[in-house]
DNA sequence: AAATTATCTTGACACTGTAAAGACGCGATG
DNA sequence: CATCGCGTCTTTACAGTGTCAAGATAATTT
């Protein structure tokens, strides 16, 4: 095969995964728009042209990283979920504040996700990390509103209003756009997003169907 | 004084202005983290140094054309404002369907306003858009709900909910991550997102106060 | 042990932003 | 009107970027 399994396997040992813990390193400090390939070789300990060997081109890497990203993203909202009360509506405040504090802890790589075109969106890996996360939205209101809410208009209007909602919220914050309840949060931390959604959850969400 | 009102001036004329039509040009066909100084010099038709003597680096051209677009994303607001029924809760939809709207019909500018950190977010032309545009969003919110909502704590929530809302939509509209809607937006146009705004609208938003 | 392959380095190229120095034309001053 | 001065743009240069091609080295295979 190709490589060991521990480490300090050829050279570096894993590069490959070293040059995504470099990426993740580079992107939180440099951002999105100064992030340098060369800068994560030199963070990973190799020269400039080492990670062209286990990743194509820079879009690559940030796919693979972005691809890493929404997993961690999806299990992020999941365990909220986990600790939360299991009627509907706290499900869909848990998943909801899952989502906006992802942003907040991990900017960059929330950035990378949804600001950035850098990353090949059509990536299977990628695309299928991602379905999870929105498949945890839509069974959200699917459980609120007892329906498969993709089938009809108002449920799709519903759906898009709230990822709309809390992908709003959590690009302002990210974005430090968030003065309008930055004293808020600072006070009373997740509690603040929990009162967020639950004001803003729309009446449709509360009553079966209509 | 330093050049003429109408045209051909010097060399090139109102280069500071031609630069940033060139510059808008390369946002819309380039994108944010394509964008290239040397690409909107040669648009303009001039030499890769021109820029330097109208805007101190790259930053200050963006900075400039952010504030340009914060404006007219202002006068979008306003102008969608005017054509709307007066009351509150028109009002107010109006608000967010030329939020959204904006941002679908100018992506590139969207994006540099709230998705880069390259403009300079202190600049004082650009705080000053960006603050009338705010405030059409705040104003909409007290007249809803019949009080200053910067004052208290729910109008505060309030208000970053009806922000994250359309702000969100439009992120995502802009993200290519539309799909949940896309259909609707193509039959029914803005109405669709007049009804995703309304089916939306929280509770707090209907009542007094409370 | 020798050959093959995977991995990484070195060097090169075209491109980027920015700085310094020079060329040019316009407006103001004598 | 001629000249100066200054604002405007160009040229040149440098450090940094991503990517490609060629070479070197270590690990695996035969």
């Amino acid at each position: 095969m190709t490589q060991k399994a521990g480490k300090a396997a050829y050279h570096h040992g894993d590069l490959r995964k070293a040059l995504l813990e470099a990426a993740e390193r580079e992107l939180d400090e440099k951002g999105i728009e100064a992030f340098s390939l060369r800068g994560v070789a030199k963070r990973a300990g190799v020269s400039h042209a080492a990670p062209a060997h286990h990743f194509k081109d820079t879009a690559a890497l940030l796919t693979a990283l972005a691809a890493v990203a929404a997993e961690r993203f999806y299990h992020a909202m999941k365990a909220r979920q986990a600790m939360a009360r299991p009627d509907p509506h706290a499900q869909f405040i848990a998943s909801g504040v899952g989502y906006i504090d992802f942003a907040v802890q991990n900017p960059g790589l929330f950035k990378l996700m949804f600001g950035s075109e850098r990353p090949k969106s059509d990536d299977p890996s990628l695309v299928e990390h991602a379905t999870n996360g929105f498949m945890v939205l839509v069974k959200d209101v699917a459980d609120m509103t007892r329906r498969n809410p993709m089938e009809v208009d108002e449920g799709r209007l519903d759906v898009m209003a709230a990822w709309g909602l809390v992908h709003g919220v959590a690009n302002l914050l990210v974005a430090g756009r968030g003065f309008v309840i930055d004293a808020l949060l600072e006070r009373d931390g997740d509690a603040a997003l929990e009162r967020l959604i639950d004001r803003a959850t729309p009446p449709s969400f509360r009553r079966p169907s209509k």
